[in-house]
RNA sequence: GCCGAGAUAGCUCAGGGGUAGAGCACUUCCAUGGUAAGGAAGGGGUCCCGGGUUCAAUUCCCGGUCUCGGCUCCA
């Protein structure tokens, strides 16, 4: 379950979502109109508007989509009215058997299977009672077509009946729906806006990432610009480690395939592998997680109960066979650099370490000014133990407990979804958006009460007995490229001063300035800030535009003015104001902006 | 993986069964400039790849690759 559904519950009762499923069923009467022999699957309410689900005749093109919206158009002009039955009428009957609705039917089964005791229709009749549509729907709508407010049909895609990739594929009609024109038109502007600030757009534009045919899909190649990105993630989160007392590890990209059958990997995971390789004669994988590696480190060496809680860190590179749909920009790729972790720990010191886990996730989320996720805690479904999940019902039970404790203490709202959980246990999963709306989820923090005992992982206690470790594997900045997927959408490519490729763009008025700015990127280069210097031969409006266009924080114009009065004319790119300083005052001040970044 | 759409210059895109087009970018020359595009000239293409139809295919058809919109899956 996503948060699309969780958001659709909370939506029932909302005015909004009567009038946007109203809509939905117009549609589903206009597509009747063009294709007598279509067969409705279901057409809920969502976020923005709504989607109705159908078999056709033939596939849909987009030119078929203003057709159908002219249709819907004459309806909503019918005014016909929503009618609730208990029972279909007559005229409904005579209707849905003519259609020979089978998915409504399969509906209907199904519900009464699952306890419902009476189904309710609802038929659209015109003012004179003539009826035009019947649809088996929980409702609630609206009076009559004409308040089904403002619509438009944006795009056709392919969906599984019941989202079950084992059903035939039907044809899902999406739909905007608002109020009013002026909403409608906002929200389309809005859709818009956020195209510009899409990942993939800007990533090509900032000359951040790319992709090579030559190299592979959802194979990133990070060019020097989106390097110098990652690089600052790293220093800010091998700070934010020491601090906290994690230790850096390093380990290979392969393994052999015991490791994953040990850990148990393989056996849930082998589908979304790369294939093994075989070198003298044993079977080689490129790892596909951290965690077993870091294992191995773990029982390198003897530990006591004096050693926990102990913090193994790695920005580890694995490898997912993502299926090839699933692949998006940065956000979905087959290689990646995990911001990863695992924490090895007692059951009494595991609330402190996953409240500790908890609040760097929020002092990473305060500093990157991220506002807009959810804390979706996420849980096993005793309906596939031994399948999905390792069969430890009683464990399950205890350790969601143990997580549900600390969330409490901590104080962080959560969202509890059933049927997410790792293999290996619960976790809490933040769930964001990408700019044209997509959900993902961009950290995670999980624990693990089975690998480690089926790896043999233990310390010695107290008492001098063996004890197996509990493992937290927390991934607060999720993978670089997904974070930084994300981070550019986020700031629209504008980054704040400490994570901008180039902090300063040196712009001399002419040829005769050049050694000016040269000594100056000299001075700033020793401060340790990104510089470059615009040598083109090209006039300062076309400079400034280029570097405008770049987003860069800082624009530094050099002509004879500067050296005559030994001030920086600097232009910011946030305030698009030009001030003097000092060579000294500039530094002092953008050292001061650098130093947000620690808070 | 599934359903659908697309792929033309470095980028954004137009075009169309018979010498391939624009804007920006690039190169050179002129201009030595003051806060979002100075002027001129020039170079640049396997029209994604492989097959088929045709006198002729970048264009039509089939297959593949990659990208995109969704579904499924997931950090």
């Amino acid at each position: 379950m996503n948060f699309q559904d969780i958001l659709e519950e909370k939506m029932s009762d909302d005015p909004l979502h009567a009038m946007r499923h109203s809509c939905s069923h117009v549609l589903a009467q206009a597509v009747l109109q063009m294709f007598p022999e279509a067969k409705l699957g279901i057409g809920p309410a969502i976020e923005n508007g709504f989607y109705y689900d159908f078999e056709l005749p033939r596939t849909l093109i987009p030119e078929d989509l203003p057709l159908i919206e002219k249709h819907m158009r004459k309806i909503a002009q019918e005014k016909q009215l929503f009618k609730r039955y208990s029972k279909p009428t007559s005229a409904s009957i005579l209707f849905l058997k003519k259609i020979d609705q089978k998915y409504k039917v399969e509906l209907a089964k199904d519900l009464k299977k699952d306890g419902e005791k009476e189904l309710s229709f609802y038929e659209n009749v015109m003012p004179d009672g003539t009826p035009r549509f019947v649809d088996m729907c929980r409702g609630p709508h609206v009076e009559h077509t004409g308040k089904v407010g403002e619509f438009k049909l944006t795009h056709a895609a392919g969906a599984y009946w019941r989202g079950s990739e084992k059903n035939p594929m039907l044809q899902r009609i999406y739909g905007v729906c608002f109020p009013t024109k002026k909403e409608l038109d906002t929200h389309l502007a809005q859709l818009e806006e956020a195209k510009k600030r899409d990942h993939r757009k800007l990533g090509k534009e900032l000359e951040l990432f790319t992709f090579s045919d030559n190299v592979g899909p959802g194979l990133p190649l990070w060019l020097p610009k989106g390097g110098i990105l990652i690089e600052e993630l790293e220093k800010l989160t091998k700070e934010e480690e020491f601090k906290a007392g994690y230790s850096q590890v390093r380990t290979p990209h392969l393994t052999k395939g015991k490791l994953y059958e040990l850990s148990g990997h393989l056996k849930h995971y082998k589908d979304s592998m790369y294939p093994a390789m075989k070198v003298d004669d044993e079977e080689y994988y490129v790892k596909p997680m951290n965690c077993p590696h870091h294992h191995m480190c773990y029982s390198a060496t003897p530990k006591s109960y004096r050693d926990l809680p102990l913090r193994y860190a790695e920005y580890g590179t694995c490898y997912r066979y993502e299926d090839s749909g699933a692949l998006f920009g940065l956000m979905r790729v087959r290689s990646l650099q995990m911001n990863d972790a695992h924490i090895y720990c007692s059951e009494d010191q595991f609330e402190n370490e996953f409240i500790g886990v908890i609040n760097l996730y929020l002092r990473y989320f305060k500093l990157f000014g991220i506002e807009k996720y959810v804390m979706r805690f996420s849980l096993h479904d005793p309906a596939e133990l031994g399948n999905k999940y390792v069969d430890e019902p009683k464990l399950w039970i205890k350790t969601e407990n143990l997580v549900r404790k600390a969330i409490k203490k901590a104080q962080v709202p959560v969202v509890e979804v059933a049927n997410e959980a790792a293999f290996y246990g619960p976790k809490i999963d933040v769930q964001i958006w990408s700019a044209i709306g997509r959900e993902f989820t961009l950290a995670t923090n999980q624990v693990d009460f089975a690998v480690p005992k089926r790896m043999g992982l233990y310390f010695i206690d107290e008492k001098g007995k063996e004890q197996t470790p509990l493992v937290i594997h927390r991934a607060p900045l999720g993978t670089h490229e997904r974070f930084i997927g994300f981070l550019i959408e986020h700031f629209g490519g504008a980054f704040p001063l400490w994570l901008a490729p180039v902090q300063i763009q040196i712009i001399p008025v002419s040829d005769k300035h050049l050694s000016f700015a040269r000594k100056l990127r000299d001075d700033f280069f020793r401060e340790r800030f990104r510089v470059e210097i615009d040598d083109t031969k090209e006039g300062v409006g076309k400079k400034i535009r280029k570097a405008e266009l770049m987003k860069i924080p800082y624009m530094l114009v050099v002509g004879d003015q500067e050296a005559q009065e030994k001030k920086l004319t600097v232009r910011s790119y946030k305030t698009k104001e030009q001030t003097k300083h000092t060579l000294e005052d500039f530094i002092e001040k953008i050292r001061e902006e650098y130093s947000l970044r620690k808070s």
